[in-house]
DNA sequence: TCTTGATTTGACCATTCGGTCAAACTCACG
DNA sequence: CGTGAGTTTGACCGAATGGTCAAATCAAGA
């Protein structure tokens, strides 16, 4: 394996070469369903170099995992609480959304891992997570207490935002074989917004 | 294999017996994941057993989603165009949570399939299920010229109501990771009725 | 250029997995 | 009981898979 002096050149285009791979086909066919053939064959290595990067399938699952969830979480950190509520929250689904659309292979990849019990992921659940959720929530509910928004439970709103958000990249396949030609994002950016306007309008 | 005469007694109870431990391997572990001695362990059959009762684990993947497929669309085919609407869509949607409190099995094991692009249901997705919600959707359009509930995109109001009843189910790790001890369906039932009582009220 | 560490690979290995098969066992019924 | 169909299993097979290793190749600085 690489030393961890200084990475090379070559070090950088080829490890950013795997998890580019490996988020295609772990978003594509889960942990179990993926390969490390694959993977390097879609990286454009042989498996042996492969692993000279990564020491086993696992560390580049749990590499691409905890690189990722900041990314994935990064919307929810920025909701802002100084901010004008109800305006706060829908760009905040604005943003979920956007996310749906530009950045489905993500979604998916935590699908697959959530759906399946989280093995992997099961203690950033339920430290990090819920302590940013737990956070956005005091918010929420100072909101609700100063009458700037409906009152309704804090946590399940989150929840509905990530279900109807997340919805379209996870089970994209469904949305379009019942939607056919129709992108779906051109009726769910307005369908959310005045669903959620509809329910946080004091 | 067994003659396609009257199943025996043993017939019976083993393919009962199988495809309740198919589902919940491949509902836990996606059809990749899952292997056939798993199925065959929880089914408390040895492996060659398992096969005299189906050609391959192919099969029992597949006579699992068809069999269930029609349980998982029953409560949609319930909602009824004389009815009362918003009363109609609310028991629908009381249905569809209580599956996913009562069968989270079920929905995983179609959450796993979908999330990774459906390859074994498209053809189902796209002839059964569409037809059935194009069906559906007229009465609610209907509903809407009539003034009876407001005006929405059919279409995103379906897929609303799967995603808001499912997530529970399909991310139930992720839900309880959240809230600790407290039930999610004692928050989810009121949350849900609010939201789509607020949406849908004229 | 030469050397040394970084990178790449073909060959290989052990294990797991889906599936087969012939032989053995069991059950219902005449 | 006896017998034939229905049921069960141990042993086995070929392919796929995650991973290893020694040897070969490459790249950059002295």
């Amino acid at each position: 394996m690489p030393k961890d002096r200084a990475p090379t050149r070559i070090q950088q285009k080829n490890r950013a070469a795997i998890l580019e791979a490996a988020l295609n086909v772990f978003s594509a066919h889960g942990f179990r369903g993926a390969t490390v053939d694959q993977i390097a064959a879609e990286a454009g290595l042989s498996k042996p170099n492969l692993l000279y990067y990564f020491p086993s399938k696992e560390a580049i699952h749990t590499a691409l995992l905890s690189g990722l969830l900041e990314v994935w979480l990064a919307p929810l950190h920025t909701l802002d609480e100084n901010g004008e509520p109800l305006e706060e929250i829908l760009s905040y689904i604005r943003r979920k959304l956007e996310m749906s659309r530009d950045l489905p292979r993500e979604s998916r990849l935590f699908a697959n891992e959530l759906v399946q019990g989280a093995p992997r992921i099961h203690e950033a659940l339920s430290s990090d997570l819920k302590k940013l959720v737990d956070e956005k929530t005091t918010t929420l509910t100072r909101w609700m207490d100063q009458g700037q928004i409906a009152r309704v439970h804090p946590y399940h709103l989150i929840f509905s935002i990530w279900a109807l958000t997340q919805h379209y990249a996870d089970f994209d396949v469904q949305v379009r074989a019942i939607l056919g030609d129709e992108n779906p994002f051109d009726g769910a950016v307005p369908f959310v917004e005045t669903l959620y306007r509809k329910l946080l309008t004091p």
